[in-house]
DNA sequence: TAGATTTGTGTAATCGATTGCATTCTTTTG
DNA sequence: CAAAAGAATGCAATCGATTACACAAATCTA
């Protein structure tokens, strides 16, 4: 008996219609003071709760919001999420998850399962949909579903975007190697093809050109985000004839990888060689030699996308309510760029 | 037009009934090849999405489990929630997440929120809900709704849960600590109402006794799971007379803050002191000083606790369904507590 | 070939909550 | 005091999909 009380098990107990019994929880001002305190006295004797499902079919809103992430398990989209989770909680939205694993099929099928689930928007850092495909994400602004892209965006009509400038976050750090007298500054870069790893490696490029040091395609190289790749990456650069001062890593990880090899080699960091990162994970704060980095900010990006998907739900009626956040990145300086000079 | 279609729509287009539309959309095999292939075409053409809020209302069954977590982004729960997510996920179930922060009131809050949303499970990992806030709990297992606790459990029956030998682990460890010379072994707790901080506890001192060490208070500090808390804890057992040579700290952040006080006052590890960790967080691994600690397989926790679920749910009518995993930790020797010796 | 099966569809109720449009009963107004 | 206004509630449709039951047409059986 206590499986389930419906508001007619209410308007049963007190001879009265569901209609009345529906108004009197939602304080219809039409309904008089008396039934109303009845109502809600036996609504919480009989320890009712709205049936969220019925609501949100009548009403077209679920009040869920579907995220759709490459994994949850790495501190910054895993940070990312609990600020999307807490701008959403108190406007009463629940979040779902997703995760792509990177895989183009994921990414499709995260995106058609959250459609079937009427949820209410959805936010996502882009992996790798090709653009055959971008018709998948045509089809979520067609039902006027917002979107929210973060971190990881692609230009499309109509969806909004949360990132960080990664152009001036490389720009700024390539900068900075340059200014600790670095002069040869290698570069492991990301896949291209997704914005964030183009622009950052626009940045480089420009400090480089801007300061009159000529670019050696020797230098860059293309990692995966571990530290293996990191490793593999350095042992190349040592290789060369003329091997590089410096590393700007894209990624943490591979940063990481990078400096164990130069220390195998005996080269002394930072005095001889400058490693910056870029991700700001937990670690690279706690190494004996803390590893310089980017800091992304991510419970602010989640939040301000919390905030910008609420902007575009309160004015579905207004056509202009595209945006693009723009993030601005902090790099965090520490040890492994930092010379005593 | 293509902003939403439904089974009425297709069913128009057709001259068909709605009741038709379904039985060929769900392969029933009471329709002809001819028909369920013009509204297999149509459906496809017209874009149809399954609407599944009004699945779930008529069927009881909203296929979206909810999972509550103190917070999302550490790395034991991120990992722990991928691994429910990965397991889940086949199965046609999305996962809800909502954090606790560790707050009694939002832990309630919660458990409502996922019983109005009509989740068809809970997964949680129970923070500080006290005694007298039980029947929130009740509450679930009368609505006939799984309920399992994984990592933090409590003891209340009909309720499964998937744990790590939180007693083994600590025992292991302590004996470990001891084969390695160290004997005076002290032990940062966590907050010991919670089971899981009991147990460990236990381990650590069921583990000095049977090896005939007296047990010191001194050496026993509570402290919460943060890296300056670590380093209060070392100063004041360095403060001691006689100061320990080994930690033993249930919280990997605050062994590292432990290790950077140690290292501060000159002392060398392991060679005169030993320290040992909890929850193979990522930077015990990639220290210069790498730290030893316990792994509890948050992947396989998760993946284990979907399963649990999904058992559950598959024999609801069979009345023993409760069950307790405990999964074995792992303890990773490194070098933070192997003497060369 | 009449009656029995089989096959394929339609009808209508259901899940739980909301809400526009009656309807009833009071109260007020001229 | 009759009529109009107001207050409180009931009726019934709706959201979208499923399904027990009914029914018609086609096929088969004896």
């Amino acid at each position: 008996m206590s499986e389930k009380t419906t508001i007619y098990d209410i308007a049963k107990e007190l001879n009265i219609t569901a209609a009345t019994v529906s108004r009197a929880l939602n304080n219809n001002p039409k309904i008089s003071q008396s039934t109303r305190k009845l109502v809600l006295e036996t609504a919480n004797r009989m320890n009712y709760k709205q049936n969220r499902l019925a609501l949100a079919l009548r009403s077209g809103r679920s009040n869920n919001v579907g995220v759709i992430v490459p994994r949850i398990n790495t501190n910054f989209f895993a940070s990312v999420i609990r600020g999307i989770e807490e701008g959403l909680h108190p406007e009463g939205y629940q979040v779902i998850i997703c995760q792509t694993h990177e895989e183009e099929n994921r990414e499709i099928e995260n995106i058609n399962t959250l459609l079937n689930a009427q949820v209410d928007g959805i936010l996502m850092s882009i992996s790798n949909l090709s653009e055959e495909n971008n018709h998948y994400i045509e089809r979520v602004i067609q039902k006027k579903i917002p979107l929210i892209f973060f971190d990881r965006k692609k230009e499309i009509n109509n969806v909004s975007s949360v990132t960080i400038d990664d152009y001036q976050a490389s720009y700024q750090t390539t900068e900075h190697l340059i200014a600790q007298g670095c002069d040869k500054i290698a570069y492991f870069s990301g896949d291209r093809s997704l914005e964030i790893y183009e622009e950052r490696y626009r940045g480089y490029e420009q400090a480089l050109l801007d300061n009159n040091i000529a670019i050696n395609p020797d230098y860059i190289i293309n990692i995966k985000s571990n530290v293996q790749e990191g490793q593999e990456a350095a042992e190349k650069l040592l290789a060369l004839a003329t091997p590089p001062n410096a590393i700007f890593s894209t990624s943490d990880f591979a940063a990481l990888g990078a400096i164990q090899k130069l220390k195998e080699h005996g080269i002394k960091i930072p005095e001889d060689f400058c490693v910056f990162g870029f991700g700001n994970e937990p670690f690279t704060k706690f190494m004996e030699l803390s590893i310089s980095t980017v800091d992304q900010s991510p419970l602010e990006m989640g939040k301000v996308a919390a905030q910008v998907f609420l902007d575009k739900i309160n004015n579905r009626d207004k056509k202009k309510t595209e945006s693009q956040v723009v993030l601005m990145p902090k790099l965090l300086i520490r040890q492994s760029s930092t010379r005593i000079a």
